[in-house]
RNA sequence: GGCCCCAUCGUCUAAUGGUUAGGACACGGGCUUUUCAAGCCUGUAACCGGAGUUCGACUCUCCGUGGGGUCACCA
C-alpha cells in the first residue's frame, strides 16, 4: 500500500517547488490507489510563523491538492485526520525524545554539552585550516559519571547521532545508486538543547511510525540522505523509498529563490493565474509523459505519472510559458465559470460592474486574456469610453467624412436590430455587413471606425462583439460622442 | 575547498545503440482579418569537449570542462 507524504516547515507560504513535490506525492498515491499525507514540520521554534498552517491548508485546497491524512481546516480551525496522528511534528515531542533515549542507550548516539561558542571556533578554526568542518566527538569520550552529573545539574545539551564508520548507499528511485562515504557526514545533532528534534530525527522517526512508503522531496537533501539511512538501520527499520526532485531554477540556474522573484503559489495565484494551470505548469519541471503533449488534466497526470521518468537536471522557471498556459486555461473555461473566478480580483481592487455585463465582458475578452487580472483593466472601457484622440476614428484607407457617414449608418442600424440579433454576434456581423456590401464599401470604411468609436482603442474586440456587450444604449452613445468629436 | 548531483534548441522537454534529433513556449514569416487576440500553416534554433566500447553513439564507459546542491542546535 502506498503511502507518501509532503512535509513541509510552516513558513506561511508555499513555495513553487514545494507545490511540484506535493503533487508528485499526490499523483503517485493516486495512481497507486493509496494514501497521501500531510505532516508539518514544525520542529524550529526560532521559525515559527502564527497562522502558517492555516495558510497552507487554504493554499492546498485551492490547488486541488488537499491531504487525505494530517491536518484540515474545519471552520477556520485546524483540526486533524487519520491514525498515525498527531502530524504536526510539534505535538509529538515525547516521541522523539524516546526514541532518541533509546539510541543513546543503545550507545548509538551521545550526549554532547559543547557550547555554541565552543563549535563555532572549532568550525573557524577547519576552516582555516582547509578541514572539513565536523564535529570533532570531544563529548563521546566524556564518562558515564561526568554526564550523570551534568544532566542532573540541567546543562544544555543536545543529543549527537555517532555516525558509524563505513560508507552509506541507498538506491535513488529517479538518480540509481549514490553512495557517500560515512566520514563524510557529521555527527548530526538529533535532539536540540530545546528539547526539540531537529529534522534528521523527526523525519525518520515519524516517516516510520506512519507507514511511509516513499520519500519524494527535492535534490537540496541528497547529502543528508545517509542520515537517515543510518538511522533507520540503527533502528533496524526497512527505509522506505527514496526520489530526489531535480531544484527548481532561477534564470540563472541558481535555486529558486525569493530574491529573484517571486516563489509563493499564493502570489502566482494573486496575480492571477489559475491553480490548475500552474499545477499543470509546474507539473511539467522536470517530467513529461508524453512527446506532444503539454496541456494535462489531473486525471491524465495521475495515470501517467512515473517517477522514473523525472530528469535528473534542474529546471528553470519560465513564466512566460506559464502566461500561454494560463491563457489555454482561461480559454477553456465557460463564461461563466471565467466570471466567477475573475470576480475576487475585481473586488479586491473595489471596482464595480453589473453582472450581465461583466459576463458579455468575458465571454468577448476570454480568448485575449493571459491572467485574470487582466479583466480588472479592462474593465474601464466598458463602463466608459476612454478618452482618445479623434482622428483615430478615421481608417487609414479614409476620410472623415466617409467615418461620418458609416458611423451615422450603423447607429441607425443598431436602433432598428430585431430583437433577436442581440442574441448573437454572428447575427450583429451579418446584418452590418449586409450593408457594407450593399453599399459597395470595405469592411473597414465601417468596421474600424465604428469599432474605435466603441472601444477608443486601436486595438480592441471586433465591433460586433463590443456592440454586443455594450448593448444599443451604450453603443449608441459612443458613436454619438464619435460624431460629435469628428464635427 | 571536500563531498554529492547534473549536462539535448534561449527556456521546458522527447529520444532508452541505427530518427532528416521530435514537440511546446518565445522569436520570424504566412493564412484569416477593420484592429488586437484566438486559431491554422510555416521558418530559425540543440546533442558541452576529448578519448574509448561498437559495424554504428545524444544514448554505454572514462577523463576533462561547465553548472548546481550541500557542508547548522534551519528545514
Amino acid at each position: 500500500m502506498t503511502r507518501t507524504r509532503f512535509a513541509p516547515s510552516p513558513t506561511g507560504y508555499l513555495h513553487i517547488g514545494g507545490l511540484r513535490t506535493c503533487l508528485y506525492n499526490v499523483l503517485l498515491a493516486r495512481q497507486s490507489n493509496g494514501t497521501f499525507l500531510l505532516r508539518v514540520e514544525d520542529t524550529d521554534r526560532e521559525r515559527y510563523v502564527p497562522g502558517a498552517v492555516e495558510a497552507l491548508l487554504t493554499t492546498l485546497s485551492r490547488v486541488g491538492l488537499a491531504p487525505d491524512e494530517g491536518p484540515v481546516l474545519v471552520d477556520g480551525l485546524v483540526k486533524q485526520n487519520g491514525d498515525c496522528g498527531p502530524y504536526i511534528q510539534s505535538e509529538r515531542l515525547p516521541i522523539y525524545t524516546e526514541y532518541a533515549r533509546q539510541l543513546v542507550d543503545r550507545g548509538h548516539a551521545y550526549f554532547c554539552f559543547c557550547s555554541s561558542e565552543r563549535l563555532d571556533s572549532l568550525r573557524r578554526q577547519q576552516e582555516i585550516a582547509k578541514l572539513q568542518t565536523k564535529y570533532d566527538r570531544r563529548c563521546l569520550t566524556l564518562t558515564h559519571e561526568e554526564i550523570k552529573t551534568r544532566l542532573s545539574a540541567n546543562e544544555p545539551r543536545v543529543v549527537r547521532l555517532k555516525m558509524p564508520e563505513g560508507e552509506t548507499s541507498f538506491d535513488d528511485v529517479i538518480r540509481g545508486r549514490i553512495t557517500i562515504s560515512n566520514n563524510e557526514i557529521d555527527d548530526q545533532v538529533l535532539m536540540k538543547s530545546d528539547g526539540f528534534p531537529t529534522y534528521h530525527l523527526a523525519v525518520v522517526v515519524d516517516d516510520h511510525l506512519m507507514n511511509i512508503t516513499h520519500v519524494i522531496r527535492g535534490e537540496e537533501w541528497i547529502t543528508s540522505t545517509p542520515k537517515h539511512i543510518t538511522l533507520y538501520k540503527l533502528f533496524g527499520w526497512e527505509a522506505p523509498l527514496f526520489a530526489h526532485l531535480p531544484l527548481i531554477l532561477n534564470p540563472d540556474k541558481s535555486k529558486l529563490s525569493k530574491r529573484q522573484g517571486d516563489v509563493a503559489v499564493e502570489d502566482f495565484l494573486d496575480k492571477g493565474y489559475l491553480p490548475e494551470a500552474l499545477v499543470n505548469f509546474v507539473a511539467l519541471l522536470g517530467f513529461n509523459p508524453k512527446a506532444d503533449q503539454e496541456i494535462y488534466t489531473m486525471e491524465e497526470l495521475i495515470a501517467l505519472f512515473d517517477l522514473t521518468k523525472i530528469n535528473k537536471s534542474g529546471a528553470v522557471l519560465d513564466t512566460v510559458k506559464l502566461d500561454w498556459m494560463n491563457g489555454q486555461y482561461i480559454l477553456k473555461k465557460t463564461p461563466e465559470q471565467l466570471v466567477e473566478c475573475v470576480y475576487p480580483f475585481i473586488a479586491r481592487v473595489g471596482k464595480t460592474i453589473e453582472d450581465d455585463l461583466l459576463l458579455r465582458m468575458c465571454t468577448i475578452e476570454q480568448p485575449r486574456l493571459t491572467r485574470l487580472t487582466d479583466i480588472v483593466d479592462l474593465i474601464d472601457g466598458y463602463l466608459a469610453v476612454p478618452t482618445y484622440d479623434p482622428q483615430l476614428i478615421i481608417w487609414k484607407k479614409a476620410d472623415a467624412d466617409d467615418a461620418k457617414i458609416n458611423l451615422l449608418a450603423v447607429k441607425t442600424l443598431i436602433e432598428n436590430f430585431d430583437a433577436n440579433v442581440w442574441s448573437d454576434i454572428a447575427l450583429i456581423e451579418s446584418t452590418i455587413k449586409r450593408y457594407i456590401s450593399d453599399s459597395g464599401l470595405q469592411n473597414g470604411n465601417v468596421l474600424w471606425p465604428t469599432r474605435v468609436a466603441l472601444s477608443g482603442r486601436s486595438a480592441s474586440p471586433s465591433p460586433f462583439e463590443l456592440i454586443w456587450a455594450l448593448g444599443k444604449k451604450e453603443s449608441v452613445k459612443r458613436i454619438e460622442f464619435a460624431l460629435s468629436a469628428l464635427s
